[in-house]
DNA sequence: TCTGGGGTCCTAGGACCC
DNA sequence: TCTGGGGTCCTAGGACCC
């Protein structure tokens, strides 16, 4: 697939590329755009679908070399992370240096065909500022002393933070560059945003409201969820559609409980997110007073939110979250029924790990289209089975 | 200007407690 | 039954990030 143009993306009508490469995005397919729309500008398009768990095993590559540059790494998603190089440069040389080495490390150990663009900076605000203005694979390094001229360069809407709503919303007050936005009066900014102001603020004068914050230092998770769109939008009223989405439902909640327990955890608040032909949506929450970890307690759960959800208009999108979560699943309970029910789940579990996913699985789940996909690919993996 | 899926944080109002 | 002042938790929704 080398120079080559392909979208990351699903190839139905209603997906959506969510990357391209250099060839696609040179024939003008700028993302995100609708896979159809990039067929058009693009018919030589290719489709590859994500994979995500080889980019999880990437992103352990890449923040397994940072950590041998620094003490101090903060993971800021699947591809970024902030270095704090106060108390490591002199070691390895000064900050250009420890970026040439640790691209120089990428490339050998990750592979050739990899990129990737750094920005040094006196803050976080402006190092990621200058790292997405290099791109791809560039190296740009900002003094102190020049962060005001950058920032008397820079729109607003090009800080990390500041989306469509907020631009709008500045440029009412007369604000466009960054340099504005730091010299607007702090008071005034509070008033208007609340908390969010001091942040905007600091922002726009290119400094950091938090310092590196290296992961072990950092929460754990606060949630998780899943969602669905559908190829095509379902009718609560039509008995095949209605089990389909249910069917769905009972999937996510599933494999949201499981990953939540992974970690350990339980929940208590089960959130609800439905969204209809329109593109309206609806989120609804419920908190319980005991937590829980099953695929199918959120599943019922879930069912009594929506329960409460007028289904008049077809439905576009289904998703199930869980929040309010605590440490606890491996506790030893001490009745017997909760002993059963984990005895269970962890029967569940397990099967799923050895046979592959959705091995087992509860009946209503086979409503779910991907039914056919899970099933096949589950026993491939096992017997190698075209 | 309508396109997915994974998240985080903030706000405002209501219910409830002492 | 009404009044004040301090607080917590829950819910719905908005804005933002990759």
């Amino acid at each position: 697939l080398r120079h080559r143009p392909i979208a990351i993306s699903g190839d139905g009508a209603n997906a959506v590329v969510v990357a391209a490469s250099k060839e696609a995005k040179a024939r003008g397919i700028k993302t995100p755009i609708l896979f159809g729309e990039a067929k058009a500008k693009c018919p030589q398009i290719i489709a590859v679908s994500g994979d995500f768990h080889k980019y999880v095993f990437v992103h352990r590559q890449i923040m397994d070399i940072f950590d041998r540059f620094s003490p101090d790494v903060e993971v800021f998603s699947i591809d970024e992370a902030f270095l704090d190089l106060t108390k490591t440069q002199q070691r390895f040389g000064g900050p250009g240096a420890v970026a040439e080495k640790i691209k120089k490390a990428m490339r050998q150990e990750i592979g050739e065909w990899i990129t990737c663009s750094i920005g040094i900076a006196p803050s976080k605000t402006i190092a990621k500022l200058v790292s997405s203005l290099s791109k791809p694979d560039g190296l740009s390094i900002i003094e102190s002393k020049d962060v005001y001229k950058l920032l008397s360069k820079t729109n607003i809407e090009d800080l990390c933070g500041i989306g469509q709503r907020m631009k709008e919303h500045l440029n009412r007050l007369g604000i466009k560059k960054a340099s504005d936005l730091g010299k607007y009066s702090l008071l005034k900014l509070e008033d208007r945003f609340g908390k969010n102001g001091y942040f905007y603020h600091a922002l726009g004068r290119g400094e950091d409201v938090n310092k590196i914050c290296a992961e072990r230092d950092q929460g754990r998770e606060k949630s998780f969820g899943h969602n669905r769109t559908f190829k095509k939008s379902l009718d609560f009223n039509i008995r095949d559609e209605r089990n389909e989405l249910l069917g769905c439902l009972l999937k996510l909640a599933e494999n949201a409980a499981k990953r939540m327990r992974r970690q350990g955890m339980i929940a208590r608040t089960v959130t609800l997110h439905i969204r209809f032909a329109d593109f309206s949506s609806i989120l609804k929450s419920k908190t319980f007073s005991l937590p829980f970890y099953t695929g199918l307690e959120v599943y019922q759960k879930a069912l009594i939110i929506l329960s409460e959800v007028f289904l008049e208009r077809p439905v576009r999108l289904v998703g199930v979250r869980l929040s309010n979560l605590k440490s606890g699943y491996f506790q030893k309970h001490l009745l017997l029924e909760d002993r059963k029910k984990q005895e269970l789940t962890n029967a569940f579990d397990a099967i799923n790990k050895k046979w592959g996913a959705c091995s087992i699985q509860h009946g209503l789940a086979l409503y779910s289209q991907e039914r056919a996909y899970d099933y096949s690919t589950a026993l491939q993996r096992r017997f190698r089975v075209s």
